[in-house]
DNA sequence: CATGAATGAGCGTTCATTCAT
DNA sequence: AATGAATGAACGCTCATTCAT
């Protein structure tokens, strides 16, 4: 019973989070309305206060969430060895889908602005942040034999949220024709390079 | 008189732009309170009023200021010919630091967020950027024959703009490094393409 | 069983009545939450509402309670005969202490306080106060001849109750030293009056 | 022009003070709310907090005019010298109106009431309460040589103000006959203990 | 009988905007 | 033109009460 209960309040506490993604990207982290919040996880405004301590803890979370989500994702590429470029070459297309997602890009955009003006979120995302640098590194330090490489990372990993950005600005960039070159500068970045 | 009166005004208009400006890098679009921006401006903030009709207009002017400024920029490379490559990359590092800078980097983290919620500025901000693209794309075009150019200029300004993004989460990227290679990948698009 | 069960619910009451109590005493009653009443008297905050109609109605029967228990002590003083003023004089000091107990009296506060705003409960009070007075000077009556007992009695009751309010602006007054003025005073009002 | 201003905030910061005093009356500190403070003021809720930042620290100045309004009363029995007590007999009656008129005994049960939850307020009040008890206490020593000269007047107070509760809880006292009784008390504390 | 999750009205407070001067 | 006092709608959050189990 316990456990069961304890997995109903975990149930509650992904469904507001995912209520306030879609409120946040809707609206922004300021813009978003805890009765939006509360409308959108079917919950009256009141009960996400037995979950959840405020807005900012939400946001907090949700922000957390993210970032696991994504050092998960990473974990497919643990035991890439010497195909790990290959792959990343592979997967670039879903990559710049994923970052070129209108929800996405929009929420990367609200974290990161949360970024500058917040730092206890802004310390928590640096954290994370490191965290995935150092994994991907390490993979990628076994075949790929420069001493640049955390900059080469920095750059590939610019240019790919930086298309996120541009979207936003600019929906109609022609998204094969990007990987297309993506794909060369990243065989520039982590092959030639070696 | 009128004329005097009607500059007058305009370097009012300026005045509170330039402050909002200040007062939106410091706290956000949201963040930033009226009283703020009319402290900035030396001004009651009643008085703001008799300039703009509402702080979204206060934004949205903002925005465009920049839009025309940037485009007033690219000017200077109207007649840099087949220069304009080099050009690129010798300011390459200028145009890095300009883009980390952190002032300018949250500007326009607000900007590209407020574009995902508020269409008139979107279409705007679309409207300006297309300018700007046509006119690199005019100034390259005397150099650089490849017939996916306007691609190439879109993934360097996604390398740039997404450096700036990246400085907010990881302020302790070595700019110089990440210059190196941006150069080198500046190369490939815009002269190895050749 | 329906007796046994009847019992229990009064226990019941009695419980939820007595926590109550305390979190009126820590908080005051607009202060004390149910949720805290309702861990005070181990039981669930809806629960409480099987006995009770509301919050309301457990400070009403609470004060109820309070006169009732007052009333009963009286009793001790039934049979004293023309020995009850110096058995006033005698239990002074506990009187004196039982008023200036920082828990009684700032209940005390709060009752009076609640009277003000509340007719239905200003009543109650009015009548179990009346029932009190009754009673004291019936006993009174029998040896202390005067024409304006009732005044000197409350003039007593005043001065005790006083005292009380006294301690919370002043913890630091000498009690001892009260008591013996207050004992003098005692004197006056029914003895010497006699 | 500064000095109208100044003015004017104050009469602001008055009529807003004199306000809340009527809402706490009517509802208690915590029952009374910001939006019929604001109404009986004449004024938005919002405007409210430009002279005061909270509630509570409207709260807090109430009490600290009212008890600066009660010392400069304290002020006319100055120069009485010997003749204080005989003042203080003659205006015991006004004494006992003012401490059992329904608004002032009902804002001091609230004010103790407050004290007992809030140590800031408890403090302001003790140490407002000792000047004022240095003060009546200097005056008294000149003509009334007792040791006990504070208990006593402690004792006094507690009289006077205890009929204020007293009265909330009876209101049927006869004013006349306990200001007869009242007054001999008065001569009893400070006249044949001299 | 008993729980505690769930509700939602209503609070104190903020701030873009308006208005009197 | 210019001020800053004044407004009031709307926010995040609380908590007495109700409800599903």
């Amino acid at each position: 019973m316990s456990e069961a209960l304890e997995k109903s309040a975990d149930d509650r506490r992904e469904r507001i989070i995912r209520a306030a993604e879609r409120s946040f990207i809707a609206s922004g982290f300021h813009g978003a309305r805890m009765a939006q919040i509360a409308k959108e996880a079917n919950m009256s405004p009141g009960h996400i206060y037995h979950y959840f301590e405020s807005k900012e803890q939400i946001i907090a979370e949700m922000i957390r969430t993210h970032f696991e989500e994504k050092l998960e994702t990473l974990e497919r590429y643990r035991d890439a060895g010497d195909k790990l470029v290959d792959m990343m070459i592979e997967n670039l297309a879903d990559s710049v889908a994923a970052n070129t997602d209108p929800f996405w890009s929009t929420l990367m955009l609200e974290i990161a602005a949360e970024a500058t003006r917040n730092e206890e979120i802004a310390a928590s995302i640096r954290n994370m942040n490191a965290k995935m640098r150092t994994q991907v590194v390490s993979y990628l330090s076994a075949s790929v034999k420069v001493d640049d490489l955390e900059t080469r990372l920095e750059v590939f990993v610019a240019l790919v949220q930086g298309l996120g950005v541009r979207n936003i600005i600019n929906p109609n960039i022609d998204k094969e024709a990007v990987v297309r070159i993506a794909r060369e500068i990243v065989e520039y970045l982590f092959r030639r390079a070696s």
